[in-house]
DNA sequence: AATGTTATGATTGGATCCAAAGTAGAGCTT
DNA sequence: AAGCTCTACTTTGGATCCAATCATAACATT
């Protein structure tokens, strides 16, 4: 796999995210080589990586389409994350927290205690914030132990708005904002504290309850 | 993607689960293609595809190479398969079960208790149990409200062992299968129960524990 | 003798060509 | 006029060709 070839996968997840190409639409091989300026071949091997991650779907007996997610299929998404991350959790608890993955966690913690402390968000929060969310959850998935609850992961994170990076949107409010990245910043750090205590179920509740956040705690925090 | 396309993922599937290429071997193009009697092109996309499933995964800067799985990895892919039919059956218990499910569910249930009615094991009764698991699975998981959960199971199922349809392996021990599938009824038969009474949680932690049965529970039965 | 550099060989990625399968449209038949 | 069939065109799948990249080995230089 070259870079060129994974920039046509990520180039054409991109388009489909964007809506550029409709879901529900039939997608041609030639149609997306001309748009990308490359020949059949390696549009046929994205589309191949594609409908692997669930993007794309077979038409019929023909070519492919453009995948088309409902809401159900959004908050399904969210939940499967949820548990998969849930199961990553639990598994730590019970294999116990060294002392190198507990200052591991502790510096992402402290991040976002630092970034929260001025009691307001900035724009370019986000990232720090998007940035410091990433490598917390992939802390924690990563020391489970085996890298297969990890791939699962990575493969449903394919899914529009499944990422656990895909909670803040709105930098419009970004005082509404301010007060979910609180909450999300308590659950992580209630997390931590069940992980050292070896509780399990409670480390899995608390990971499934998290992966909501993005999802429904905007109706209870707006107002 | 044409059907001669699909044999060759699933033929090089089949070559890879038979450890005709070694974990850790470095697989050619040019030679899978020989071996298989195909040009390059439609096995470049079958590594496509592999790499996607998670056996294959890239040697270097170059090529694929057969993953190696450990223990841990087997048994994670249990858990987590373990993990998402839990989740479809908690689902399905919030939403509660139609009446066409409960018959359908139902009619698998009874198969299972036709087969084991006899009370031993015959050589031929392994595929047809195997068969109404499927079905007993796959029609929970498929009434879980989204083809999502669905998918990342399809999509953990591709490693080796963690296929819910595993289970039987031992046919020379044909008495002590028999008591495995006897408790694999029963667990059937008590998350239909769960299911029933739209009791979510016990639904989750029975679908949970009964992924391990081929796993852990030979020890236990094994005298 | 060891290390760095160059050259050659192996292997993958991209483009193009050809064949096969499918779809749509037009014309013919009933 | 409706339905069926045949044909032509579109699109995909497989094979092959060419270019680019990586690895290995040999040779030269310090």
């Amino acid at each position: 796999m070259s870079s060129s070839d994974k920039s046509v996968v990520s180039r054409l997840r991109k388009l489909i995210g964007e809506g550029f190409y409709q879901p529900g639409e039939r997608i041609g091989e030639v149609a997306v080589a001309e748009q990308l300026g490359v020949s059949r071949t390696p549009v046929r091997l994205a589309f191949r990586t594609l409908e692997q991650e669930g993007l794309l779907q077979q038409a019929g007996k023909r070519g492919f389409m453009v995948r088309e997610f409902t809401e159900a299929d959004v908050l399904c998404a969210v939940e499967v994350r949820g548990v998969l991350e849930g199961l990553a959790a639990r598994r730590l608890a019970e294999q116990g927290l060294s002392q190198e993955l507990d200052a591991e966690l502790q510096v992402w913690i402290q991040k976002g205690k630092e970034l929260l402390a001025k009691g307001f968000l900035e724009e370019r929060d986000v990232d720090t914030w998007s940035e410091l969310n990433r490598h917390f959850h992939e802390t924690i998935v990563g020391s489970a132990g085996s890298p297969v609850i990890g791939d699962a992961i990575a493969r449903n994170n394919h899914l529009p708005f499944a990422a656990a990076d895909s909670i803040v949107i709105d930098s419009e409010a970004l005082d509404r904002e301010y007060r979910k990245l609180q909450l999300a910043q308590t659950q992580h750090e209630l997390v931590v504290q069940a992980l050292r205590h070896g509780e399990g179920a409670r480390a899995e509740m608390l990971m499934r309850e998290h992966a909501f956040i993005g999802l429904r705690y905007g109706e209870l925090l707006g107002l």
